[in-house]
DNA sequence: ACGTAGGATGCAAACGTTCGCAACGATGCC
DNA sequence: GGCATCGTTGCGAACGTTTGCATCCTACGT
């Protein structure tokens, strides 16, 4: 292993100096700084991140927590989170918490004293084992709690132009299929049905249960919501709608014609579905992407100034920061059928 | 920032007796040891992992690199590999290279000085910069080269469940749609072809191209399928099928009527498409968690020991390890057409 | 009863880096 | 021309842990 000391006695300054060279290049003279790079590079020099965390107290490590790998919604997100963390010059420690809130407030425990801040997505654990987090350096995505900074999508109206959309169409009778119990995301999509409500009296609401979201949540919500009467139906997300979609064609009702149905999140299996789901979309990877700017400026501007050329990060928003969403209307939606 | 120190004097021993209770049980006195680590958790003791890597020289991390999350084929490897990871006391990396074998390269030079071995998943990088990679830990995944350990399924063979499958329903012409040129799991495919058809010298094949391993790609190489004259078509993965039955269900041609269509991997998106994939299945979970067995045996049986309770890992198996496919007849492929 | 083996513990050095402080030389100003 | 200032560099300590070696004590064997 080539250190520090190799490369000062191969350019002929002391470790200081190339260390000074390598991080603060503006703190020593031109030729020095060109040489010692320079020889760095010919020698192969990697510094020993173990080594520089211990002294500088960070590791240049961010921690990605997400319930689920297999989701394609997390997958996204985690996408855009490793991508800016690149940029950045940080490495990503990814975690899967299998949807369970046990499991994720320990793998948050573990990771904060390797990490030099984490990014919480759509945390499943109790919001007092978030607390506990609180003096760590933590975003949380798609959920909002007091302090702590947040990163999360324009859900509620989503919903409403999901609702309007339906309501053109001729739908008056709505049901919305719900997520986990547990999840933010939930409530804040059933807090814009309730605005689509006040702002559509005309349009009936009707919500089946807490489904998990994946495609078996869809189709357990099926039956349900032919039951309910309703002509159109909003999902958790899209894997739900997917669900549905299925289930309901065993039972041989036709989506759209005999019902509508709308996913959410845009995911890339709304486009593969047959028919390509209705969905409200949001910029998951750009939704990851904000919580690393988020986090990296709350770990001091440090590094910051290392964000350059590459991809530029959004102005830095308010503590509380909300993406905006966008109706993406395929083929699984239709007029309401006429009775 | 609790340290040993804090926990050495809590409890009256030295430093050293309390990093040995903690890492070493068995060579400290079992009275001393459990005062120790009751007043560390006391303490809320949490060990320095750059420190503890700094001197012990091994980091506690691996790296994984895949090609792309957001494909569900690398979604569950990866959640696999962390899961195992996990077990063993170690935390993961995650890398996106975008199937781009610059960045690939690029990324796993970067890896190397902060982990202590790498995982990496259906490189796309070049044969050479493999190489330099080889005097790290390295467990490579669908790729095999050298002497450098790796895992991966038994995809030729799964090309000859399926061609014995197609053959017996009746298909004399099968077409086999490509994956990137770089993949050997595409190459290992072609060889399974090879080898179906020495065994079933009456079932014709025919190759087309080499497309991206993603929906688009299956639209793509739909027309030049239809054009073949086959009756039944291989893809190179689940994706790949699914964007082949899209674009053939909107030339009007019906799947399996018409045309017979099998998968590649039983991701997830197999049994949510319309007809439900028949598909080639392994285990990816497994295939991401042994992989990381044997990066950790190779790591030394330092830690080895400490996979306890948990998962019991495979038994560790020879330098080149595959697992087994199986053939998941769905509703894809169906009886020839008769003519 | 004495010598010794071996288990338990402590001491102190290292791991490779960063950074506060000081030294050095050169430049510019009065 | 001398003194102050600043830019550039070096010295050495510190970060928190692991670990080889020394030390101490206990208990055993003869």
């Amino acid at each position: 292993m080539v250190t520090v000391r190799d490369v000062a006695r191969e350019s002929g300054v002391s470790i200081s100096t190339v260390s000074r060279a390598l991080a603060e290049p503006e703190r020593v003279a031109p030729e020095t700084r060109d040489r010692v790079v320079a020889v760095a590079n010919r020698l192969g020099y990697r510094p020993n991140r173990a080594a520089s965390g211990l002294r500088a107290g960070r590791t240049g490590a961010l921690g990605l927590v997400v319930p689920d790998l297999e989701n394609p919604y997390f997958a996204s997100v985690t996408k855009g989170v490793q991508a800016r963390a690149r940029q950045t010059g940080h490495a990503v420690f990814v975690v899967d918490a299998g949807e369970d809130p046990a499991l994720e407030t320990e793998l948050v425990t573990g990771l904060r004293s390797q990490t030099d801040g984490l990014v919480l997505c759509s945390p499943r654990a109790a919001e007092a084992d978030l607390d506990a987090a609180r003096d760590a350096p933590v975003v949380l995505v798609n959920l909002r709690h007091d302090g702590i900074p947040s990163v999360s999508s324009d859900d509620a109206h989503g919903v409403v132009l999901a609702v309007e959309h339906l309501r053109a169409l001729g739908h008056r009778r709505v049901a919305y299929v719900g997520g986990p119990d547990r999840s933010w995301s939930d409530a804040r999509r059933r807090a814009g049905l309730e605005a689509a409500r006040e702002r559509y009296p005309d349009v009936e609401t009707v919500t089946v249960g807490s489904f998990r979201p994946r495609v078996e949540g869809g189709r357990a919500a099926a039956d349900l919501v032919v039951a309910s009467g309703a002509t159109a139906v909003l999902a958790y997300n899209d894997l739900v709608a997917l669900g549905l979609v299925a289930r309901l064609r065993e039972r041989g009702v036709d989506v759209p014609r005999d019902l509508s149905v709308v996913g959410f999140d845009d995911t890339f299996v709304a486009t593969l579905a047959s028919p390509p789901l209705t969905t409200v979309r949001t910029d998951l990877a750009r939704l990851g992407a904000r919580a690393v700017d988020r986090l990296v400026a709350a770990l001091g501007t440090r590094r910051g100034a290392a964000a350059d050329a590459d991809g530029s990060p959004d102005p830095m928003p308010s503590p509380d920061d909300v993406l905006p969403v966008e109706l993406m209307v395929r083929d699984s939606t239709t007029l309401a059928p006429t009775r």
